[in-house]
DNA sequence: CGATAATTTGAGACGTTTCAAAGCGGGTGG
DNA sequence: CCACCCGCTTTGAAACGTCTCAAATTATCG
């Protein structure tokens, strides 16, 4: 496995005390066995490059890991974050071969699990392969829902949709201020990979939200929505509807 | 469950005798269970609407659906088709909507399987399970690959990618000719709507595609292939390593 | 406090969309 | 069997949104 990170222990964002989805659930060996190999990362460090031989998967305790693909050519598209509390299996079908690039985007703490391990827990514990099942689905709902915006909308409404996406699954994990407001380990530049948008013109959107009143953006991307019926609009999204799809407790 | 069919049976498109790709590994039990509700459904019909209450899923038998999402304003993006031997789980997070549109693009035979009886069948055969996530991690990572060109690539390599990995999705359930031709039933509107594109640029596209020589486009969608590693290079394709990646038997 | 990286802003180029009209082709009804 | 109609494809021309390049500004860190 790869390892490799450019030490820049900055941002000192970290959830502490999150709690995977699954807690409380599972009987105590899980929580022994996915606890043992946990992974301390600095910002930067890459976990596994794309199709590197790898056969573990993650569990990421706290900060943010991005799961990312590249063209030949250079580009860069971030498929998913992944949360605190949330798993992410980058294990191709090939069994053995990462699919992604998964890096650190911040400083973290990732437990690692190894996919042999990880396969007898899944058959031996329905437990667990149930609410595998319920964050696979909602994996599955917040791809199309960028898949769909990114294929199909401006770059307004695909930043709004961002904001609204960090928004719920911030406050899902309860890493949100009193007035809902969430800071995310992310430049622009990062951002721009996301939604399928250049990092300049990340900028002139984020700054258009502003000046229109929706969102206030903080130094080093401290979001605040102040209008959310009305970004909500923009994005074309129902709220309800959508937490219900993309937040795996939300049965 | 919704049922709408603008009858137009045409297109006499259909892979006869193509068999599931779990075909012989797990008992007849699952072939009696999945083989008793089949449905036949002409051009058009839609199986179920974005938010539909729904409590099955599909196994299909030919023909190809489409899984598409769309925007308030009406824009729509194709998700995944579903071809002959593919199963396609719509029901969301929730467990009893459908997170997406799923719409017969030609005349078509699906089995329907209900939802309490796949779980049921999936808790008992763990050869099942583990057929179901091979099929799993191939679509996400299909649908990572588009995302990649959908968000970060021209239209050129969206529909260079596209007609690649058709012909491997085709080739895999030999619905391919002697020259690795190969039939889709869509029109220019639905390849637009699946690769992000409008239609009238995905026709100049084409056209183009044709001018240089990498493939021909025959009547109603015949694609030939004539300079795959052109194509592939075009894409940003490594057809070995795509192959292994995007087709779930291949392991 | 100076060096370095990230954000912001401007101006022009480029790719894609939109609108519009013309060219097919297949199916239907006369 | 032809004529018509309708939907899909093709082509052109102009408008638009986003990207690229470049420079100024602001934050960050040693």
């Amino acid at each position: 496995m790869s390892l490799q990170g450019p030490s820049n222990p900055q941002t000192n964002w970290t959830a502490d005390g999150v709690l995977p989805p699954w807690h409380g659930q599972v009987d105590t060996n899980l929580e022994r066995t996915v606890g043992q190999a946990t992974r301390v990362l600095s910002k930067g460090t890459i976990l596994a490059f794309e199709g590197d031989e790898l056969h573990s998967l993650f569990s990421v305790k706290s900060g943010w890991l991005a799961a990312a693909k590249s063209l030949p050519e250079g580009e860069r598209q971030i498929l998913e974050f992944v949360l605190p509390g949330e798993f992410y299996d980058p294990i191709a079908a090939d069994g053995h071969t990462s699919f992604v690039q998964l890096e650190a985007l911040c400083d973290a703490v990732v437990a690692v699990i190894g996919a042999t391990t990880w396969a007898r827990l899944l058959n031996d514990l329905p437990d667990l392969r149930r609410s595998e099942r319920l964050r696979d689905v909602a994996a599955r709902a917040r791809q199309s829902e960028r898949m769909l915006r990114v294929g199909q909308s401006s770059a307004e409404v695909r930043i709004a949709y961002a904001l609204i996406e960090f928004s719920m699954r911030m406050t899902d994990i309860g890493a949100t201020d009193e007035d809902g407001g969430y800071h995310i380990p992310l430049g622009q530049q990062q951002l721009a990979e996301f939604t399928g948008l250049s990092s300049v013109h990340v900028c002139r959107t984020l700054r258009r939200l502003n000046r229109n009143g929706l969102i206030t953006t903080g130094d080093h991307m401290d979001i605040n929505i102040h209008d959310e019926a009305a970004l909500a609009d923009l994005a074309g999204v129902d709220l309800d509807a959508l937490r219900q799809e993309i937040i795996p407790e939300a049965a």
